[in-house]
DNA sequence: TTTATAGCTCACTATTTTGTTAGTTATTGT
DNA sequence: ACAATAACTAACAAAATAGTGAGCTATAAA
């Protein structure tokens, strides 16, 4: 749970209200966040998928960010009906879609300043 | 100091390497980093004009991300010749200059979605 | 009946990041 | 002599994030 009377806290506020990039760099910034929405995006949208996508993921870890990205309104959960038992379906909504260009971008960056060019 | 053999650090590795992305990620993701490269490129370019575009950073931490942004090669540290006590100033790399259109695309993105549009 | 799959959650610890307080070097202004 | 400015750093504490291990519900297959 956040401590809402942090100094912490407060900076990361300041900086939402100073500028909405700060805000995208939260959604986007930690770690695993941008491996799951790419995944999603290229077809692996589901819980056991995912984690064979990313072998290195704890399922409690995944379990988290799906939530966080849900509230973030950047994926939907989606029951698949008829399955036993009850199978779950990520999609991106346009707003999760949207990132996927500026996630290209940073990937070109970082690919092009790899060994300091 | 990191734990190099810890499972954090492993993750992050081998994040890194699974995609430049990942990498990108962990320059621009961490707290205040985007609005120092966006205030040196905006002219705030020495110690005290960034403690004064972002009152509510701590000196020890502008400090830090300063020496991990140099370490990185997004920009470069130099003395101002005549200066007394010798003055600082801080310069983008093309490494750093090109994170600016991310940046304005982040931002762009975090406006447009405000408000859960 | 045991094992397996799907999709989680809970309580917890480990690790890392962020922020605090005080202090440094050197020089100028009062 | 004393305070102020520029540009930091060191040692530390607080907070947040990441990861661990176990367990749950429901069904089906061996």
């Amino acid at each position: 749970m956040r401590k809402k009377n942090s100094t912490n806290f407060i900076n990361e506020k300041y900086l939402h209200e100073r500028c909405a990039l700060n805000v995208a760099i939260d959604v986007i910034g930690s770690r695993w966040v941008s491996q799951i929405i790419f995944s999603i995006s290229q077809g692996a949208n589901r819980f056991h998928l995912m984690k064979e996508e990313l072998p290195n993921i704890s399922e409690q870890v995944l379990s988290r960010k799906l939530n966080t990205l849900e509230k973030q309104n950047i994926i939907i959960k989606r029951a698949i009906p008829d399955t036993i038992p009850l199978g779950v379906r990520y999609i991106l909504t346009s707003k999760g879609e949207s990132l996927l260009p500026i996630f290209e971008s940073l990937c070109a960056w970082g690919k092009s300043y790899d060994l300091g060019a």
